[in-house]
DNA sequence: GCGCCATACTAACGGTCGTCAGCCAGTGCG
DNA sequence: CGCACTGGCTGACGACCGTTAGTATGGCGC
């Protein structure tokens, strides 16, 4: 598990060997070359950051990246599938476990904010350059996202029908949970608290945003 | 009052007769070119966007565009500039004004998510293409974002002092507040009732993250 | 009415970019 | 041993970019 997906096998046409196993570990270049481009983009942009760039930082020519990825946008598409990716497929589960709404919202805070923190760059990479993607490309990541923020929402939505959560809007407030939390790969510095922070913003957005065991209801 | 910033007058050399006054609305060119500007970066990302794609959308070519902006790079800043500059200008006096804190900082957030919806593009461009700038320019929206934030910080600080709001940490939830209006024009539609907008955010800023008026303290 | 200046134009330059074609070294398998 | 394949390399191509130089024009102030 390298954290950068693997190119598509070229389905419908099965001519590969069952038991050809490449000699070093399978992707481990591709996955070094995506995390120093997410570097570079996040710091300069992707469309400031050239080929060349990106092949010096990981010791190679620029050309000898296309035996790695088939272009430069694919390289930009397999930081942001991965930073959707698996979101939605390993915290996605925490919202189906057992627990009160409050409960498994938090597990799921808890998980995104420590995975946020452990992949700044890629996540705000994976934000701010949606726009440089293919339209296919970018409709894969975008209905990513929107299924995270429906579970999102639905849970908040659960939370209000137990009496945990008092919000108006389930939706907008997922909405303002989300973009609050998301928030933090701008500003995150590596020397922060991480602990600390994660129960800052559990805080922030349960007791806070979405008024967590208030009682006061007239 | 364009919205667009002036070019600074190149100070040093006052030759300009002080009594001459441009035949047109100073500037109304440049405020269209800017505008254009910002919709397609929003749209497609400042560095896919070129000079003559520009151009055209004001009705002109591409190396005219420098009879108004000395560079790219300038647009951009106008842009940038006008994002950072209106709000530190006209919101931040409604934090010197009278009231409650929780009363100033409702009237700074209305204000706030107002201008972000009738300048959705152009804030966008502004959140999202600051590695864009030259190192100059990039400090002095930065430099301006810094003190907005503080301002806001301060007023928390103010009302959990006054006992209006309860939060542990000011610095963290005025940041946090802040990142969650913003996220707004990510995803901002024109058909937006921006009316409820405002009233939603403000609930979920000052009732929510801020936890105002709420008396359970131990 | 003359000149000036703002603003537009055309043409072109130098540079960079993503990408590709073709070549070559090494390495593990049959 | 030899073969194929992976993953490097060089060199180059065509496109496009931001920007500049030089020129034309039309309207306002004097």
């Amino acid at each position: 598990m390298t954290g950068v997906p693997e190119p598509a096998v070229p389905d419908g046409d099965g001519r590969r060997p069952p038991s050809v196993r490449p000699r070093t570990v399978p992707g481990r270049r591709r996955a070094e070359i995506a995390e120093a481009a997410a570097r570079f983009f996040a710091e300069h942009g992707y469309h400031t950051v050239g080929m060349r760039e990106i092949a010096e930082a990981v010791g190679m020519r620029g050309a000898s990246l296309y035996n790695h990825f088939s272009s430069k946008e694919e390289i930009l598409y397999a930081i942001a599938l991965a930073m959707t990716e698996v979101p939605v497929e390993q915290h996605i589960p925490l919202l189906d476990a057992e627990g009160s709404p409050a409960d498994r919202l938090a597990a799921l805070l808890r998980a995104h904010i420590r995975h946020l923190a452990d992949h700044r760059v890629e996540h705000l990479v994976g934000l701010r350059e949606l726009a440089a993607l293919t339209p296919e490309h970018r409709a894969v990541i975008t209905d990513h996202r929107r299924y995270y923020q429906r579970r999102v929402r639905d849970v908040v939505a659960a939370g209000v029908r137990a009496g945990q959560f008092a919000v108006d809007s389930p939706g907008r407030a997922a909405v303002a949970v989300l973009d609050m939390v998301n928030g933090i790969s701008w500003w995150l510095r590596p020397d922060t608290d991480v602990d600390e922070l994660v129960e800052t913003y559990l805080g922030l957005a349960l007791d806070g945003v979405l008024q967590h065991a208030r009682e006061d209801r007239a």
